[in-house]
DNA sequence: CATGATTTTCAGTTATTCCTGAAAAGCTAA
DNA sequence: TTAGCTTTTCAGGAATAACTGAAAATCATG
């Protein structure tokens, strides 16, 4: 009786203060998956203004958050959506280089994990915007500047100039995403912080 | 007879001659009006690329290569659009800054142009982008950073280190926007070229 | 005020983009 | 080779964004 009193005090104080830390934890976890549900879900909607469809948003800002990488199911369970959207927007980010594909030894299914860094994930949407706005915009500019370059009309000049005004500036805005980008992180941020600071 | 011999051929050496100069201006005209309506299409076909719509990219287009402001009607006409487009298109670039409306004495129309300087253009669009992309985003990383402040386990330090390291990159590349855009134009191209050259 | 010119609104339609679910293809290990 | 697991594709459906056309509102002028 003694013992089992002992034993069963010993085991409910530990059971309690068990219980006490595992509520904290508990508590703690939950409080954490609720700010990073929010995180998604937001940057999932701020995708949008982005140019990024959403779920593509969703599963970066899931993975730049997530302790370990994870498989497609999982994240089409965290997101509640179909296995062929999640393929392809997962694609799409590895194709970004906004995600790189893990594979584990003794698993055949493909995880994937996030770039987490902040310069890096900047450079990779700094390149991938030129790929796609102001390299075409500059295509345009450049044929737009040639054909008017002969037009002796005064509205002929003024609209070759205006062409090779913004094809100079788009230019030059390319050079400098260039630029930047090729810089490491902390010489970016010092160099910036000289100039405008 | 020969007076009216020579008035004759006096008239008709002028008339071949002035038809002459008809042919070449009409011919650049033409040219130049293809090149105008080439640089349109092209443009409006990015506008879907940089977020956005096809018709506003069009209107902008337009409008910045048009010697003189045109009116609804007249944007209607040469883009071949509906009224209700063509207005709520008009009124959106006004809200940007891209546009301004004029009126002209003696008419009751709205007459509009555009902004023509590259680097005015350029600092309308990234306080707008800064507005609709940057802003927003801060004020999720900042809401998440902060309640994810006090999570004590492994898991919720990492998760509000990463959303802290995003908060401050963001919200150094909003000041930097700021800083960039209330450069003049010679100020900043200058800096630029020193920095990067 | 009445008239005609112009701008604004908006319900309904069309176009575009995104997503689903299931079937097909690809892989690996026995 | 086959059985079972995983990835990939894609036709069709759902959601969103853009556009039209016409009616309503606004405005200047006689």
């Amino acid at each position: 009786m003694a013992a089992r009193d002992f034993s069963g005090r010993a085991i409910l104080a530990c059971d309690s203060e068990f219980s006490v830390l595992t509520e904290k934890v508990n508590a703690e976890t939950l409080k954490l998956k609720q700010a990073r549900d929010e995180f998604v879900a937001q940057w999932g909607a701020l995708g949008s203004q982005w140019g990024i469809n959403r779920t593509m948003a969703q599963i970066h800002a899931l993975l730049m958050t997530a302790p370990e990488p994870l498989t497609t199911d999982e994240v089409m369970e965290e997101l509640e959506i179909s296995r062929g959207n999640a393929h392809s927007n997962l694609k799409e980010l590895v194709a970004w280089g906004l995600l790189r594909s893990v594979l584990k030894k003794g698993e055949r299914r493909e995880f994937f994990e996030a770039e987490k860094d902040v310069w890096q994930i900047f450079t990779i949407v700094a390149r991938e915007r030129k790929r796609r706005e102001i390299e075409p915009a500059l295509a345009i500019l450049s044929k737009c500047a040639e054909v008017s370059e002969t037009i002796n009309t005064p509205e002929g000049k003024a609209f070759h100039d205006q062409m090779r005004a913004l094809e100079d500036f788009v230019g030059f805005a390319s050079k400098m995403s260039d630029r930047i980008s090729s810089l490491k992180h902390g010489f970016a941020l010092q160099l910036a912080t000289k100039l405008l600071g």
